[in-house]
DNA sequence: AGCCTCAGTTACCGTGAAGGAACCGCGAAC
DNA sequence: GTTCGCGGTTCCTTCACGGTAACTGAGGCT
């Protein structure tokens, strides 16, 4: 696919992005950033996710450190999910984005308006 | 899919998120802030993108106010994209996400690393 | 007349990813 | 003893994304 001449760090920071690019990523992330730590029903209830996309997204996150897994042998079992350092750090720079989206809203909305307008119009 | 009771805002930023997440919109704002106003074939070459997804992306980019066409009626046709104010903006956002996953990159890698091992060992 | 360039648009097609539903072990409760 | 809740995994189906290729159209070159 030609990844772009562009430079080597590119492609790495693409993958970085996908992550953000994952819609259930940046919501977990979200979400364990306003309730804390969270347990796996939990979490599947509060963003309707599907327990396979719950999953297989936690044990991403999981794998890069992003989310810190704690499994308590109980009965019933208890699962608990939570921001690593990092996650938390990863929460800031999607929440800048956030207040960018927030603040850009209004503008996207009429951008959007008016070059809609203009082609139906014409 | 039950957007998520969270809030009502939280639909919207997902929208602006998937912006980010797709790769070409995030290519073509990288390389017009580097390269500045550029041409379509030029776009082409330079992200080894094809055709229609340039042309998919290039739109929807300029409907959310991101990009300004400019279109020249010589001969033969040249058309010109450029950043916008808020594509500009939007473009900072996303270099302060890069720089994240500069800094964290090695983080990262190590936490793939311990969490692969751990599997495989076991 | 035929072919090239630029900037697209349209039709078609393959792949991979998202979602749904069923299944798993484990113990508790009925 | 079978049903429930918890935390998953596995399988299957669907569907949207991205790529290829062909067409458009106005004009210039040969």
């Amino acid at each position: 696919m030609s990844e772009s001449e562009f430079c080597p760090v590119f492609g790495r920071i693409n993958q970085v992005l996908a992550r953000v690019g994952d819609r259930w990523s940046v919501l977990l992330v979200i979400s364990m950033a306003r309730n804390g730590a969270s347990r796996f029903n939990e979490l599947k209830h509060r963003l309707g996710i599907s327990q396979r996309m719950l999953s297989v997204t936690l044990k991403a996150l999981e794998r890069d450190g992003l989310v810190i897994r704690t499994h308590y042998p109980e009965i019933p079992p208890r699962v608990e999910y939570a921001l690593s350092e990092m996650g938390l750090s990863f929460h800031s720079a999607v929440d800048a984005l956030g207040y960018w989206a927030v603040d850009n809203l209004e503008a996207i909305d009429l951008a959007r308006a008016s070059y809609d307008k203009g082609l139906t119009g014409k």
